[in-house]
DNA sequence: CGTGTTTGACCAGCGC
DNA sequence: GCGCTGGTCAAACACG
């Protein structure tokens, strides 16, 4: 490498994550400019950044995966890969490239390693992930393009059923901020 | 001690 | 049926 800058993205919310308007009780004060019907999910959607250099168009795609049979997240069901394990599931898949020297991308969860293989046709191994959270199905795959190994393909599969984390954690004192100020008016 | 990673084994799907 | 490959499990391990 001759020094070139690997740009790291910024922590996205792609359109698979979950709506912010449940956690969130946006109130506005009612003389500020801002619009109400900003549809924030759109606005951090994946849509948003298309455009970024580091970040391709992610390519939102409908296909049936295996999914676990009757997985409501709780863990100790030993026989999960018998029987009726697996059965054809629609379920929303969508992928990223990005070009960083960072396999992880900050995307605001939090991700457990559950497993990694080598890849045919490729050097280098593609790594599962899966969401803590408890009631949380969704799985990401991570791997570099054998082309061009400073491409990391992100795949994340399913839609998050709880509020991004790390999101919040940023917001709420911002939205606290908000209300302080608001209440001068 | 809780949480996350590593890694070998296991299983299912698919092509031949 | 067999072998290959991708996806997942789970015990062992590492780390703060």
């Amino acid at each position: 490498m001759d020094g070139q800058e690997i740009s790291t993205p910024p922590p996205l919310r792609p359109p698979f994550l979950p709506p912010l308007s449940t956690p969130f009780l946006f109130t506005p004060p009612s003389d500020t400019q801002i619009i109400p019907d900003i549809d924030w999910v759109c606005l951090l959607s994946a849509q948003s950044f298309v455009g970024a250099d580091h970040q391709s168009k992610p390519k939102p795609v409908l296909e049936t995966c295996p999914l676990m049979a009757g997985n409501g997240g709780e863990h100790g069901n030993k026989d999960k890969r018998k029987g009726s394990r697996f059965e054809k599931t629609i379920r929303p898949r969508f992928e990223f490239q990005t070009r960083s020297g960072e396999d992880i991308l900050d995307d605001g969860y939090r991700w457990r390693k559950y497993g990694q293989k080598a890849v045919r046709n490729s050097n280098h191994p593609r790594s599962y992930y899966r969401c803590t959270h408890h009631t949380c199905n969704v799985k990401k795959q991570v791997q570099r393009l054998a082309k061009d190994s400073s491409i990391v393909v992100t795949t994340y599969q399913g839609i998050h059923n709880h509020p991004c984390e790390k999101l919040m954690e940023t917001l709420t004192p911002l939205l606290k901020q908000m209300q302080f100020l608001s209440s001068f008016h």
